[in-house]
DNA sequence: AAAGTCGTGTTGCAATTGCAACATTTTTAC
DNA sequence: GTAAAAATGTTGCAATTGCAACACGACTTT
């Protein structure tokens, strides 16, 4: 996974940040961190683990992803539409926030690091798309069942291996599935009986071919 | 919506697409346009309409989205994974190819119109990442009455209106909601009845409040 | 203008699913 | 180490939904 600031030195880091107008913003376990009222803001995880919620117009709240370091957010890049959903800190953490509009400016194309800042860019946009279709895959599945296949192929081919490592806890993975959980456990339950698969905790052995 | 070659000169996409080593072609109605096996491929659509399908392990395809003029498609920009997914003309069509990794090299970085080149490719991949938030944002509802209506709301934020046209036809529209065609044509029905929706062909007026 | 195709409506029924309401286990907090 | 909180299991039941099967009309093609 490409980082914004791949192959940029510490030095020119901070000269870019300060160009982008950057504010560096210190934040508690499970706080509000960011919510979208102003949809130009992108920021950068610097330190600790962050999730992104949107809560649902039944009051309900769906996650959408976890962040770790160096990862980023903001409407432009990865969030739902504005308003309705908040960054929360899963984690103590530090968050690096600037304008996506700054990008565009002509000053900042001027700095040696540039292109490669905006290629980092780029190959970020580009993964986020990735992520995001991967999980319309999954989500345009109609039953349960084709959805936990779905999702557990896609992680096999991801983590390579047949036993696969589930990063989300039960009830997380639920919310990204878009099912409700205990739904999701008898599925679960009839999938294992079937020998389809296997689970030890976080670990899901998978038997069945693709 | 920005486009590929937007404030860029004739002369300089041309000059463009040749150091990208970018392909012309023409296709006919109804077309396999484009498969995934080299995912690395970016379309550029000149002329016509196509449409992205999924195609689903249990033979269903799922329509991803419709392209117009100058809108791009690739499996690093709009597509699922790799191999299982199509681009189908739906009008004859004229399309551009280029690969995505020639962006990054270092011969084209000395183009004149490089750096708006790369604005315009930021700009519609932060484009292409809203939309997809949008659509996860449907498909997260649990209840087709809840996903006809998250869609609702979001086309008529969309058109300004509460008198929203449909761009797709119900069958498609179905498709895009990942839900059965009939179990949404009797929630459509429902919806009437209860005057919270008016069907007029394609346009539907918005009697609730958000 | 007849035949075929495609999109639009409609309905009954079986299957799936969400939901509520629990018990139990694990993790966190003090 | 104990209390509290969160996550994991489990189940019955009502509601929703997918599916199949069909009728109808608009359109294209020949």
């Amino acid at each position: 996974m490409t980082q914004l600031f791949e192959n940029i030195s510490e030095k020119d880091k901070k000269s870019l940040l300060m160009q982008l107008n950057a504010i560096v913003s210190s934040f508690s376990e499970n706080t509000q961190v960011f919510n979208a009222y102003n949809d130009n803001i992108i920021g950068v995880v610097d330190e600790g683990i962050v999730q992104i919620y949107r809560n649902d117009y039944n009051g309900d709240r769906i996650l959408i992803e976890e962040l770790a370091k160096n990862q980023i957010f903001g409407s432009r890049i990865s969030s739902i539409t504005s308003q309705d959903y908040e960054v929360i800190s899963v984690s103590p953490c530090k968050i690096t926030f600037f304008e996506f509009d700054e990008v565009f400016k002509e000053k900042i194309k001027r700095h040696p690091a540039y292109f490669q800042f905006q290629d980092n860019l780029l190959k970020i946009m580009s993964d986020i798309i990735l992520k995001r279709n991967l999980r319309i895959q999954v989500l345009s599945q109609k039953t349960i069942r084709e959805r936990l296949l779905e999702y557990f192929k896609m992680v096999s081919k991801m983590q390579k291996t047949k036993n696969i490592i589930i990063s989300f806890n039960y009830t997380e993975l639920a919310d990204y599935l878009g099912i409700n959980r205990s739904a999701m456990y008898r599925e679960l339950k009839n999938l294992q009986q079937e020998k389809q698969i296997a689970i030890k905790k976080k670990v899901i052995t998978l038997y069945f071919y693709f």
